[in-house]
DNA sequence: TAACAATATTTCAAGTGTCAAAAATTTCTT
DNA sequence: AAGAAATTTTTGACACTTGAAATATTGTTA
């Protein structure tokens, strides 16, 4: 009692078991730890690749959440000094968000942990099969993702 | 620049990306389709899976999220007449939870589309790959899992 | 230039999620 | 049997999340 369509969902349940467990071990890490949250991290993570800092649209869009969502974020850890926001010139309704020095020294420890736990998490792979996991990832996202664009009007 | 640490968290983040995907046109499609949410989905599989009901603290251990969490959820579902909470015979504490014949009904409607939305999304692996990778990741997630039980003091 | 559309962000309401503490009940101990 | 300890669930406070509505600004166009 097997069909393509029960494997390619069989598969979806392991990988939703395996990312939830690492994703809530991470929670907990992230909490004991460094006091703060997997968002909140997720936020000076995408800042920390743009040392020049992000609008909060741009930043809604590379970590693909509602807009309103960044700013309640941003809030928080502008209230603890580890963003700022910052006018942009030529535009008085857009604001840019960057990490603060203290930002960037705070997120260095953690990313730093992040990975440490991650490799201990995921330990049960060798890097050799983590490459070529990672490979296959990338065109079955790719896949998912234009399969989305084939069914969206807005590009009738 | 590479090393098994930074192959594994690289995995991650691809492993990350895709799920987060899918389960955000799985959120879409629920809400647009069936007027309801994940969680919901999430808790109406796992009583379909024990017909005889599962008691609060089960369902929120075989769901991985806390107890407080599953009450709310709970609540609107029986609100619907979907679920139903039933008093456990020689345990006025305990309430077991279980679909109601509408629930199960309504539950049978969405799975049915459920599994359709992922076999299209991932479509680009073959049922044999599905297979071979969802083999791959039950190591990986054993070995995550015992990971945790080996800095477990409770088992001391 | 006045009206209208588009863009950028915030605010709002409702649902989801966590943890810690409270409430109710059961079980263990003495 | 009384009291303490353990179990089961709910409640409360706070954070995260979304989609939609509200605000403010910029761009377009008649």
């Amino acid at each position: 009692m097997s069909s393509p369509s029960k494997d390619r969902l069989r598969l979806w349940l392991r990988l939703l078991r395996l990312t939830r467990h690492v994703d809530g071990h991470l929670r907990d890490k992230l909490r004991v730890d460094f006091k703060t949250t997997l968002p909140r991290f997720d936020v000076m993570a995408a800042l920390s690749r743009h040392p020049e800092g992000l609008k909060m649209s741009q930043l809604s869009g590379v970590l693909r959440v509602s807009n309103g969502n960044v700013t309640g974020i941003a809030d928080r850890l502008a209230d603890e000094g580890l963003v700022e926001r910052v006018p942009v010139p030529g535009d008085r309704r857009a604001m840019t968000l960057r990490l603060t020095p203290a930002g960037n020294v705070e997120f260095a420890r953690q990313a730093n942990a992040h990975e440490g736990w991650i490799n201990e998490m995921l330990s049960g792979i060798s890097a050799a099969d983590a490459r070529a996991m990672a490979a296959q990832l990338i065109v079955v996202a790719q896949a998912a993702e234009n399969k989305e664009k084939i069914n969206d009007p807005s590009h009738a």
